[in-house]
DNA sequence: GTAAAATCTGACATCAGTGTCAGGTTCAAG
DNA sequence: CTTGAACCTGACACTGATGTCAGATTTTAC
């Protein structure tokens, strides 16, 4: 599939996607004229980069982690040496608080409307 | 308190206090001197402030959503119009899938890390 | 073959909170 | 007093993913 239909699809722009193959994050097959041609796979493995990204991760640890990771149709094709699974344990953490600190958030806007909602009647 | 004080308890930067007052986000008293001063209760709110900007509300959102939360102390000092409230909807409905997307991410590195552990024995 | 749509590369802009530094003032302890 | 620590304002830099635009090329539809 061609870079529109995948920005379309996964909902991310044409330049990120972009972005991401210069990053080394994703990869494709170019057509004879040289417009990059991706493999069906690429749609789960963009959400995931997003995911990750939206997690608080770099491209460059994105980079370093995406090889790890059990791809939708096979098994992990690298695995994390010992400092990697240190620092990943180290984002685990960082995501659990930013989890922790958004169902505050979601909480409290949560309060606001009900507030309102409250008042109203 | 001072400022160097709610730093160090909220591990907030000054830089970032005095920046939040700017925005209108956080008031305080101020010495003969010009030296801010800050009321016992301005930690909890420094808090609310760093969670709401981790979960993707902007300065001036939050200065509007702010006076609508209950305080440690009393209720609400004001109740949310229905704009307002209309767009906190749309913020909670972000949050959420953040907080899915966050949670993908946390499975996916642990994925990681399990298979190294997995391996390394 | 032609025209329109899609894609290419490269460059520059943006956003918004935060870091950092400079030069000056205030505060608190001895 | 004096001195060092803490604080003040103002300004500039940065980060790094993403937006956007220009000009050229490729692809697709007719």
């Amino acid at each position: 599939m061609k870079i529109g239909e995948l920005a379309r699809r996964t909902g991310v722009s044409e330049r990120s996607l972009r972005y991401y193959e210069q990053q080394g994050l994703l990869v494709s097959e170019r057509t004879p004229g040289g417009q990059r041609d991706y493999a069906e796979r690429a749609v789960d493995r963009v959400i995931r980069i997003q995911e990750l990204f939206a997690a608080g991760l770099n491209s460059k640890k994105i980079a370093r982690v995406l090889p790890c990771m059990r791809d939708a149709d096979g098994g992990p094709s690298e695995i994390a040496t010992g400092k990697l699974v240190t620092e990943l344990a180290e984002e685990r953490t960082r995501i659990d608080q930013m989890i922790n600190s958004l169902v505050n958030s979601r909480d409290v806007l949560d309060g606001v409307i009900d507030a309102a909602a409250e008042a109203e009647r």
